[in-house]
DNA sequence: ATAACATAGTGAAATAGATCACGAAGTGTC
DNA sequence: GACACTTCGTGATCTATTTCACTATGTTAT
């Protein structure tokens, strides 16, 4: 197929099928049928055949899709399969957190900067980034050939921080921060809302309780 | 309208109403038209006005939204007028974070139970809290009152943690493990997936290049 | 009090996304 | 090598969500 538009929802989805393809690597397996892996996410099998349609096909017919291929190839889809230079603004509780954390490193995005505006945490060394002035950004994205911004700053100082990133030429933003950012069309934004799930759970919980699901 | 079937998507916008709202009543605006708050957002303003509208009438016509008397409704709504009292299984470096970080207490949600099964934690007190074993989970959800679990373990624990909170009573489940849990229909859950804003992010990049946008 | 204007609420239309159902293409057995 | 069986890929269909366009209801100015 290898069609234009793909849904947002895809994406999801194939982040998920990674996750869900890489317990079974470590699991031994090394052949799924979409029935398998579909069941594994709670997904529609029909929905995994589609959503790969869309980059490709994967899959052998009769069999299913060996284990290690379709994690290369989604990874290669998603642009997953190189590593990412990152830039941290903003190094408060969570910043840091966030840069002691191998989490990103481990799937190829490399914290190589971290910046903040505040004079007391600049020259402060934080799992073994020295913080820098976030007006030096600029020159900091080009001297380390970085691609991706993670905000981390309070909501009130997120649009700032974003429009220094922007500004150095960074092409997408993970933003943590409560608060929405305006950004031009060409920059990837992402919003990484922990609130927002816990508040699902609360509804659905209010939910089920009103329609007498114990 | 108040209708039976809200969309997934009309929750999660909610929590960004949410968001939007209290940054501006901080900065000290008082009415907004679903317009205003349709740019703040990012979204479609009738968009707005039919999310709102599933759970009641709130804006005045030719008028606008009062900012505090939406931000009431909408928590009402969603079930975040009151405190949870939640409990968090897995005190690894996730786990830990969590604990420490004062989000969730500022929001309601308020950890007051740590729970891991490896004897050298078990004991131990993060932030404030006494590390207890999983197995105790049934005895102190009761006790504490407890209607909200997070698991932050590692993926190949996840689901026997979540066997565990199930046991125990729990009607909501956050998921912090990159591994997809099952659970009975009557128990609310959300994976929260820090990899896949940023897979994301890439994606679009790698996309926008194909696309020529600089 | 009336006219001019602004904005919420909502049924209808358009768009997007998910599922179904079937044809194509492979495997394995006798 | 023919037949039975499995499972992918995909057009067609169905369902859900978003957007539009209009009506209802309120405010403000004269």
């Amino acid at each position: 197929m290898k069609s234009a538009h793909i849904p947002r929802a895809t994406i999801q989805r194939l982040a998920v099928y990674v996750q869900v393809l890489e317990n079974l690597l470590q699991e031994g397996e090394s052949v799924i049928s979409s029935d398998g892996l579909a069941k594994a996410c709670g997904v529609n099998p029909s929905q995994i055949r589609k959503d790969l349609a869309y980059f490709g096909e994967f899959g052998v017919r009769g069999v299913g899709y060996y284990v290690q291929d379709l994690l290369t190839a989604i990874k290669q889809s998603l642009g997953i399969d190189r590593t990412w230079n990152v830039a941290l603004v903003g190094v408060g509780n969570l910043g840091r957190a966030l840069l002691r954390h191998g989490i990103f490193r481990r799937r190829g995005f490399i914290l190589v900067g971290a910046f903040d505006c505040d004079p007391f945490k600049i020259g402060e060394e934080v799992a073994g980034l020295e913080v820098v002035c976030s007006r030096r950004l600029k020159e900091k994205v080009h001297e380390l050939n970085i691609e991706i911004g993670i905000i981390t700053t309070p909501p009130e100082r997120a649009q700032r921080a974003a429009n220094y990133l922007i500004e150095a030429g960074v092409r997408g933003i993970v933003n943590f921060a409560p608060a929405r950012i305006s950004v031009p069309e060409n920059v990837a934004v992402e919003y990484v809302d922990l609130m927002h799930h816990i508040f699902s759970v609360a509804f659905n919980i209010s939910l089920n309780q009103s329609k007498g699901l114990s």
